[in-house]
DNA sequence: GTATACTACTTGCAAAGAAAATCATTGCAC
DNA sequence: GTGCAATGATTTTCTTTGCAAGTAGTATAC
């Protein structure tokens, strides 16, 4: 850092950073069973019964409908995800887990809980909590600034 | 969040939300400029007169080779940055600005800093020093956590 | 000084993701 | 009911990136 050297550019940085070796991490936690992060968070999102509709799963995933087709098209090709009709919509579809489906997110949730336990587990608890509570603070007025920026685009 | 509710998932998982927010916070700062965060921060490597190597470049921006070709091949085009050869080492590049690049950079800058000092705002000063605190332990600790896990790969 | 290993960069290829256009269906106004 | 806007999903196209292979130059071993 020289010139372009802010006070508050540290701890943006060092989230950046964080999260470059926290997502490197994941991969690592997740490549025995071929998934990557996104692919891993889809999956925690379904459940073998009753499925979400692809537009829900992109919006929790922050992403944009045309990437949950593709991914979609991934897992199903592998046979870990369904598509059914909803019965309700015509043009919606619900996305199931296989048994298969099932049984990699299960064997990839273990990894990943052990991963993250172990990497987190670098903050005893007390520091997890502020950290917890610093990031609750940070994200909740980030995502209010987002909108407010939103709103002023929305305007021109 | 349901079964898979482990304790340290949650800071986890506020990393990652702060971090999109962020960059899209980042995007949005850098968009009048036609800059994206990866092409800032390389600008923000640089120096009017002796220019680093590509190879060096890509260390601090942790991304592979190629890209750094790329990236500079676009910067390149647009006139912001140049290739110079190197005087000692016939197969290196030294990248520096042009004049244009640095007038682009300081603009970026001068955006990026408001949005960034706007941002981080919303925690007070306190709250910034123990976020930064915590932070760098985290990123040390997963860097060597890292490092471990290289090791690991590189005996099998 | 020649062979060998290494380094700096580039190129070809494939994957991931975003944006915009499209299609089918639904729901609302009247 | 009919027309029209909104919604769910897909397809097409484009950009960005990583990986692997290739080229050219350097350094080391002998």
């Amino acid at each position: 850092m020289k010139q372009h050297d802010v006070r508050s550019h540290l701890p943006h940085q060092l989230i950046h950073d964080v999260y470059v070796l926290l997502d490197d991490g994941d991969r690592r936690a997740l490549a025995h069973t071929n998934l990557t992060p996104l692919e891993f968070n889809l999956l925690l999102q379904l459940d073998l019964e009753q499925g979400q509709r692809l537009t829900d799963v992109g919006a929790k995933l922050l992403c944009v409908k045309s990437t949950i087709t593709r991914l979609v098209d991934r897992l199903e090709r592998d046979g870990l995800v369904r598509r059914n009709p909803d019965p309700d919509d015509r043009r919606a579809q619900r996305l199931i887990l296989t048994p298969r489906g099932a049984a990699v997110r299960a064997e990839a949730l273990a990894m990943h809980n052990a991963a993250v336990e172990r990497r987190m587990g670098l903050l005893d608890a007390e520091e997890q909590e502020q950290l917890t509570r610093l990031l609750l603070k940070l994200r909740d007025g980030l995502a209010a600034d987002l909108a407010a920026q939103q709103a002023i685009e929305a305007e021109t």
